[in-house]
DNA sequence: TCAATCTTTTTTCTCGAGATTTTTTCGTCG
DNA sequence: CGACGAAAAAATCTCGAGAAAAAAGATTGA
């Protein structure tokens, strides 16, 4: 199957050539705001820091263009895409749009195998989420691994809708905001009670009520929102421009 | 402003760098069918064809990535996206979704700089189907204009919608049903009436009516469909694998 | 002091050649 | 005759250096 179709998003795929390599590490350093919104991407610090040739390194910032991750203007290089509230705020509602299609039909037509695939991936997140409550066993790897199980969970949701572009502009999308969440929460533990939210999604869409399970989801997805309302007002005008 | 931060598609922008100008000339082939789906997509080859060096066409073709007009896969080099008819059907399908909200939103909240683009872009599109509808003065170049002025009142109808994504998932969307028509249809006159649905959604769109635009606009997109639907079974079938 | 112009420095863009990997070819064996 | 495997060919990937452009700095004149 060629599986590379779309959706070379994500995943844990082997690296096979050095620009996939720098371009994962790369796209990762971005989301996790080592490069800040806006900052300068120059190829010739780059290339030593990630231990690539100038050329290939180039490659790797061409392929983050496709994440919308990295900009790139004529004859003045690359840069790390800027964020603002505007953009956040349009990122939500159409991931909103999109997702709970992608959920709709899911719950539609998803078979034994989805329901399966939800049922792991939300007890892997509970696991994680007990975790993050007992404020004992706190740690930075315990939050990294509830965004994993989190975006599996919201993934293995919408696993069954047959649309691969819904999903294709879904993971752009859901990669897009977690940007923003990293960036704007900033390691802060997650607050507000996120567990029953998924507990009532999860009920939800086994119990095959898409209009509730959307409904769910889409406040879900909007709560998101507030915590980065709630942002100093001059956080986002801090970009670097050169 | 940053203009190049969403949409660097289409536009007649003027290529500042040769990645850039073979980028175009390649999205132009492949969306003509030049380079027909599936296509393997040497660099030795086309390096020559394209005027540039070899590194400058990889990097060419890795932004043809970003438009999904082109797959690539690990140590195995580039190669034309291939087409099916369930590609097509989601192509659509999404298009729709995405379409109607953006165009349910330009009808809310545009004003009159949007109706007046609209006016502008129908009346050009009405001019280009009068001469497409004489026999006598149909060409290849009217076709070509007629292409051109159809996708600039489709992008006129929506250009008032405040999400910048939905309009960057559209554009893709959008060049990927091109591709799709040019190679179907092949340079066949437009078949239905389409004018009539033009007309239809102009009015419908001027006032104000969101709810008959939209509808309108879902039949007119998905009737694209039924002409795919046409093509001989094995059409998607002679895909060329090597 | 400020603005404009010229020079220097930095950065991007481009190319060709070498190293790896994949694909094809071809001979050998069961 | 088909299958397996090694050698050859082709293609991809990678790198460093040179050309072109942009940015930074210095100089001059009002």
């Amino acid at each position: 199957m060629s599986e590379a179709t779309l959706t070379s998003q994500h995943a844990a795929v082997e690296p096979k050539t050095l620009v996939e390599g720098a371009y994962q590490r790369l796209r990762r350093d971005i989301i996790e705001g080592v490069h800040p919104p806006g900052e300068k991407l120059r190829v010739e610090h780059l290339k030593d820091q990630y231990e690539v040739g100038a050329g290939t390194l180039r490659e790797a910032l061409l392929l983050l263009v496709t994440d919308a991750l990295v900009v790139t203007q004529g004859q003045r290089g690359f840069r790390v895409a800027p964020i603002s509230l505007e953009d956040f705020e349009d990122i939500t509602r159409t991931r909103i749009l999109l997702e709970t299609q992608a959920l709709r039909q899911s719950i539609t037509q998803g078979g034994e195998d989805w329901e399966a695939g939800v049922v792991a991936a939300f007890h892997r997140l509970s696991r994680a989420e007990q975790k993050l409550g007992d404020h004992d066993t706190y740690t930075q790897a315990a939050a990294e691994d509830w965004e994993k199980r989190n975006r599996s969970f919201h993934d293995a949701l919408i696993s069954a809708s047959p649309s691969r572009w819904i999903r294709h502009f879904q993971n752009i999308l859901y990669q897009q905001s977690e940007r923003y969440r990293r960036i704007s929460l900033f390691r802060k533990p997650v607050p507000r009670d996120v567990h029953a939210e998924h507990q009532a999604l999860f009920d939800a869409a086994l119990a095959r009520d898409a209009d509730r399970a959307t409904s769910i989801l889409t406040d879900h997805i909007l709560r998101t929102l507030d915590s980065v309302r709630l942002m100093p007002p001059d956080f986002f005008a801090a970009q670097l421009k050169r």
